[in-house]
DNA sequence: GAATGTGAATGCGTTCACAGCG
DNA sequence: CGCTGTGAACGCATTCACATTC
């Protein structure tokens, strides 16, 4: 008996998945000065088809206008919001290797919502020194620096005997959402959300289609 | 009247992409000196269940032995050998910005069958320098690099602006997969297949559940 | 006895097709 | 009249449950 009447908190996996692409296609649509786009336009950008598009917003709510379409701007400002990007994001970085201060230094998250707030390290040579104006820290503050920055957001790129043991620590300071490029699960509580980026696996899965017998997907 | 009797193609989409994640846990197996595992062991190390992990591998082929489970040694070799991995994929990182070099710098890749074998960039004064034993070569030469190293896999790590362009002259070299993480969809002919790694829409979907009602996966 | 391999059942995501609305 | 929004149909993926095999 403990339902929520609110609004519907039921939006797919995979609708929320698409959700990003979405929103690329329609900041394109608006540098293209189109004000109007309508579901058979979204879907050719996205890759998709158009009732997949339809179904995926009308899980969000009611955006569109029937006989016309889907206002651009006011879609953009919908999703925008509902991606939770309508103010940035606070990420903070773990493990300023070489693949870590890639992510750092692309100019992309900020331009979507991100902001890069926090840079660790285990390295004490690293400690101290400054990048685009983020100061590194030692990962020692790990807990410290979550609460001063307000991080909401952990990019985990530490080497995979370390992941789990950062992870405990991070979700114990109350990050509720991490993003790991260490090859290892992680296990978590499950009001935590984490995202697997594994590089060589996705290699592994384009080799897999290189073998006779596997059309492209 | 043109099918194929041969051995099963139909290996679910599904199923393919969990399979890096099999080797990776059996390769943990191995490392702890375990001849033979059971479904539920897989899928504790995995993440997913014990009849998942029993009919993914049905489909691969018959590798387990009734009452007792699968043999580690020979169930890397058949995963490996099935995803193409047995030899190493030959890779070719086009765009050596920030991103590029953490990847071809990526240890990685090497273990698990992967090796970089050229590194192309438009900028002129990176190329000829050499990082890691291969040098930098020229964007203009790149049907010729391709050729000459028998590139079978191609990271684009390149402008948005100029993925697609690229992609174009990859596939016309023959490349047919390809790991794109410029934040556009690329548009390519049914026998080559892209992956799509887009960072920034990563930590949007992370986004996503941090907002209030939206309980982690 | 124990664990695989697999049809059958279930659940979920996609696509269809059309009613509803501007 | 055109395009959205959506119930219904479909198809694929996951899970169940058990016959099969070692």
């Amino acid at each position: 008996m403990s339902e929520r009447p609110s609004k519907q908190v039921k939006v797919p996996p995979t609708t929320v998945q698409r959700l990003p692409l979405y929103l690329r296609c329609l900041i394109q649509a608006q540098a293209r000065r189109m004000p109007v786009v309508n579901s058979v336009q979204i879907a050719d950008m996205a890759g998709t088809n158009a009732a997949q598009v339809r179904k995926d917003f009308s899980y969000l709510g009611e955006f569109g206008t029937r006989g016309v379409g889907y206002d651009v701007d006011s879609l953009i400002a919908n999703l925008t919001k509902r991606l939770g990007v309508a103010e940035h994001r606070r990420v903070a970085i773990i493990g300023f290797g070489r693949l870590g201060s890639a992510l750092q230094g692309y100019a992309g998250f900020e331009e979507r919502g991100m902001s890069v707030a926090a840079v660790l390290d285990a390295d004490s040579s690293k400690v101290g020194t400054s990048v685009d104006g983020v100061v590194i820290e030692s990962i020692d503050d790990l807990e410290e620096v979550i609460e001063r920055e307000r991080i909401e957001i952990a990019v985990l790129t530490v080497p995979a005997g370390a992941a789990q043991g950062i992870a405990n620590r991070l979700i114990a300071a109350g990050v509720k959402a991490i993003m790991n490029f260490a090859p290892v699960r992680l296990v978590v509580p499950d009001d935590v959300t984490v995202r697997q980026a594994d590089m060589a696996g996705e290699l592994q899965i384009l080799s897999f289609h290189l073998n006779p017998g596997s059309p492209a997907e």
